[in-house]
DNA sequence: GCCTTTATTTTCTGCTGTCAATGAAAGAAA
DNA sequence: TTTCTTTCATTGACAGCAGAAAATAAAGGC
C-alpha cells in the first residue's frame, strides 16, 4: 500500500479553476463572492468551477464558523484548501548533504530530515536522493494520502522544463537530467528548479510575495541570491540565469570576486567573505560565520565594522534591483540573517541613498529562514506542477 | 472634413484576433498557417480572425506575389497589415521642444516636426501639443484616413493607466493630467507614457525587439535610461519607477551624481558628466557633446579617455541588468550613440568582464536612434492603445 | 409572517476556438 | 489531358467556458 499509487490528476482544467484554486490556496479560506471579487470572475463561474473541486476533496466549507460578527443578510461561506488532501515532498540538494520535506497540498511542513552527502557524483546523489525520497514516503503512508509530487532544488543553472541541471558550481555538475532520472526511479512526478527560485515560488504562493505581482526575493548566506517576481511570473532568464545579485559589482576597487571580477556583493557579504574578511582585519582564528557572528556581538570593532560594510553592500544590491525593476517589496532571508542586527542598519541606510525616486517606497521585509525552507521551495514547486499540470495553456 | 470624425473601434474583440493582428504587424507578410504556427492558435481559427481584419481593411492579402519559388501544393497567401488604414500621432515632450511625428498603422514616419517650447507651464505645454497636433491633423486629411490616436511620451514618473505625469524633473511638472488635457483640446484618443517605456514599446512591436519576450532597451545620451521587457511586458514598476539604469551605483569613489549618489552610470557616462569631465581633465572650453565629440575624434588622449571611463560605465551598468533579469537582447540605442566608435570596445569590454556565467550569452547590439524615434515612440504607444483598447482583459 | 439584505445557485445564452471534412490551387505522374 | 498528391484555406458542427439575469437560500429586523 505505497501511496504512490497510480496519479488521479488535479481537476481544475479550466483557467478559472485554476486561478481560483491558487486564490484560496494563497489567500485562505474565502468566500465564493471573495474570491469572484478577487479573480475578477462572475459569482456564477465561481460556483461552477468551486464545485468540482470540492467534490474532489481539495477545497471544503468552513461551516463552524464560531467567530463571526453578525452581518446583514444571508451569511457567506468560506472555502479553503485542505491541505490534508494530498502531500508532497521538497528536496533540497546543496553540496554535502540532502534536506527533505514532507509537506501538504498548503506547504504546511509534516516531516523534516536530513543526511549527509558522502559523495557529489551524480550517481551516488541520485541513490541518497531515492533513498530519503522512500523513507518520507513510508513516513507519508502513515497519513493515509497519496504524495502527488517531489520537487528538487538545486543551485545554480537549472532548466525547470526541461528537467536538467545544466551547470551547478557547488555540485560540479553538468547536463545531469536529474528529473527524468529520480522520476524512474522513485516513480514520482518530478520538478526541478534552482534553489533561489523555488524559495520564491514558496514566497509568491504561501509567504510575503502573496497578492503582489513584482517582488524580490535576496537569500544571504553562504551566496547571496535573489529571485525575481514580475508580472506576477518567477523570472528565469533566457538564458537559465537571473537574479545573480550576488555577482551585481559595486566597487571596481572592491575584493575580487570568485567570479574573476571585483566588488561583487557576493565578494562582501557572503558568508565566506565575511569570515575572511574578520581573519584579515582583526588577526583572529575565526573558522566559521558561527564563530564570526560571535566575535562581531561580543563586540569586537573590527569584526563589526565587516558586518556593517557588508550590510551597506547588500543594501545597495538591494538598490539596485530597486532601481531597475520597481519591485512592491524586497525580502529578505538567509542563514545569513542571522547577524541581522549587525547590519539591519547599514542596509536600511544603504538601500535608502541609493534608491532613486519612488523606487525607495519599495518595503523591505526581512524574513527568518529555517533550514528547511529551502526543501519548502522545492515542495512548493512540486505543488505547482501538480496545480497548474492540467492546464492546458 | 477633420480627420478625426467619431473613432470606430478596432474590429479585435476577442483574445485571439488581437493576437493574430499584432503577429503580424510585427512580423510584416504571414500566410495563416504561419499565423496558426506562432501564435499556437488552430488554422480554422485565424482564418476566422482574419476574415473580420480583411474586410474592415486592416489587413490585405499580398496576391502579386512574383518572387515566390515554386513550392509543392496550393501556393500561401500572405496577409500583412495595410499601414495606411490609419494615422497615428507621437509628440515627444523634452524640458525645452516638441518632438512630433505622423505615422501610419506599421509606425512608419510620414510627417516630422519639431517646435522649441517656450515655457514649461502645463498650461503652455498644452497649448504647444495641442497646436502641433492641429497642424499633423491637417497635414494627415491629405492622406484622407482617419487619426486614430495620440501618444504622448514625457521622461520621468508616468502613470500611462491614469494619464498623469506624477514627476517630471525635466518640466518640473507633478501630478498634471496631461491625457485628460490633451484628449479634451484635440478630441483624439490619448496615451501617455514615460519616454523610454515608449520607445521600448515601439522596439518591442517594430524593432529589435520582435519576437523576444525578454530584452533590455538601453538609452544612451543626456540622460541613460532603460527601458525593459520581461515575460513579454514592458515593466513599469510598482511605483511607476523602473529601468533606472542611470541611477545604479557602479563605484562608491565616482563623482557626485545629481540624484545625491555616488558613481552613477548617469554621473560617468551621460552626455552632461562627459562633457563636464573633458573640460576637468583636459582644460578645453567644451560647450556640449558635439564639441566634445569633435574634441575626442581630434584624438585628444584626455578626452578619448573620459568617453573610455563612459563606456566601461555603460557596460557595468548593462552587466548588472544581464546579471539580475538575463534578457535576450540589450539593444543601445540613443543620441549618443554618436560616439560610439569611441567607447563601443569599452561597453563590450566591461559588459563581458562583469556579466555572470551565461548571461555573457546575451546579445549586445546597437540601433541608431533619429531624433524622431522618441516620437515614434509615443506614436507606437498609441498603435498599441488603439489595437488593445477593444480587448476585453 | 413579511421585508430587507446578502450569498449562492440555476438556467440560459453568447461566443470562442477545435475538429474533421471539404474545397482550392498548384505541380507531378499517368 | 486527366488524375494524384500536396499544402493551404475554409466551412460547419460542436463542445465548453464564462457571463447575465433571475431564482433561491439564509440570515436579521420588524
Amino acid at each position: 500500500m505505497r501511496s504512490t499509487s497510480p496519479t488521479e490528476a488535479f481537476p481544475a482544467h479550466t483557467p478559472a479553476a485554476s486561478q481560483i484554486f491558487t486564490t484560496v490556496l494563497s489567500h485562505g479560506p474565502l468566500t465564493r463572492s471573495e474570491i469572484a471579487g478577487r479573480t475578477r470572475l462572475s459569482a456564477a463561474a465561481v460556483t461552477k468551477a468551486v464545485r468540482p473541486l470540492i467534490e474532489a476533496g481539495y477545497l471544503v466549507e468552513d461551516i463552524a464558523e464560531d467567530a463571526r460578527q453578525p452581518v446583514l443578510g444571508r451569511p457567506a461561506n468560506p472555502v479553503r484548501v485542505d491541505g490534508g488532501r494530498a502531500l508532497f515532498l521538497g528536496i533540497k540538494v546543496t553540496g554535502d548533504e540532502l534536506i527533505a520535506v514532507l509537506t501538504d497540498l498548503c506547504c504546511r511542513i509534516r516531516v523534516a530530515r536530513r543526511v549527509p552527502l558522502t559523495s557529489r557524483e551524480p550517481k551516488a546523489v541520485l541513490t541518497s536522493v531515492a533513498g530519503l525520497a522512500q523513507e518520507l514516503l513510508t513516513e507519508a503512508d502513515g497519513f493515509g494520502v497519496q504524495v502527488r509530487g517531489l520537487g528538487i532544488a538545486v543551485s545554480g543553472d537549472v532548466d525547470r522544463a526541461a528537467g536538467v541541471v545544466r551547470y551547478s558550481p557547488f555540485l560540479e555538475w553538468r547536463d545531469v537530467p536529474l528529473a527524468e532520472l529520480v522520476a524512474t526511479t522513485t516513480g514520482l512526478a518530478v520538478t526541478l528548479d534552482n534553489d533561489v527560485r523555488a524559495l520564491t515560488v514558496a514566497e509568491q504562493w504561501f509567504g510575503a510575495g502573496v497578492g503582489l505581482s513584482d517582488f524580490a526575493l535576496v537569500t544571504v548566506g553562504a551566496g547571496i541570491g535573489c529571485g525575481l517576481v514580475v508580472h506576477g511570473q518567477v523570472v528565469a532568464g533566457a538564458h537559465g540565469v537571473a537574479g545573480e545579485i550576488g555577482h551585481v559589482a559595486i566597487d571596481p576597487a572592491g575584493p575580487r570576486c570568485h567570479c574573476g571580477n571585483r566588488g561583487c556583493v557576493e565578494a562582501i557579504a557572503s558568508d565566506p567573505a565575511i569570515v575572511g574578511r574578520i581573519r584579515e582585519v582583526t588577526g583572529a582564528s575565526v573558522a566559521d560565520a558561527t564563530e564570526a557572528l560571535a566575535l562581531a556581538h561580543d563586540g569586537d570593532p573590527g569584526a563589526r565594522e565587516v558586518y556593517a560594510r557588508a550590510g551597506a553592500a547588500i543594501g545597495r544590491g538591494i538598490a539596485t534591483v530597486a532601481n531597475l525593476l520597481g519591485p512592491e517589496r524586497v525580502i529578505i532571508s538567509g542563514e545569513g540573517l542571522a547577524a541581522y542586527d549587525l547590519f539591519a542598519e547599514q542596509i536600511r541606510d544603504a538601500f535608502a541613498a541609493a534608491a532613486f525616486g519612488s523606487a525607495a517606497d519599495c518595503d523591505v521585509q526581512t524574513r527568518p529562514l529555517p533550514f528547511e525552507e529551502w526543501a519548502r521551495g522545492a515542495a512548493a514547486t512540486a505543488i505547482q506542477s501538480f496545480i497548474t499540470a492540467s492546464d492546458a495553456r
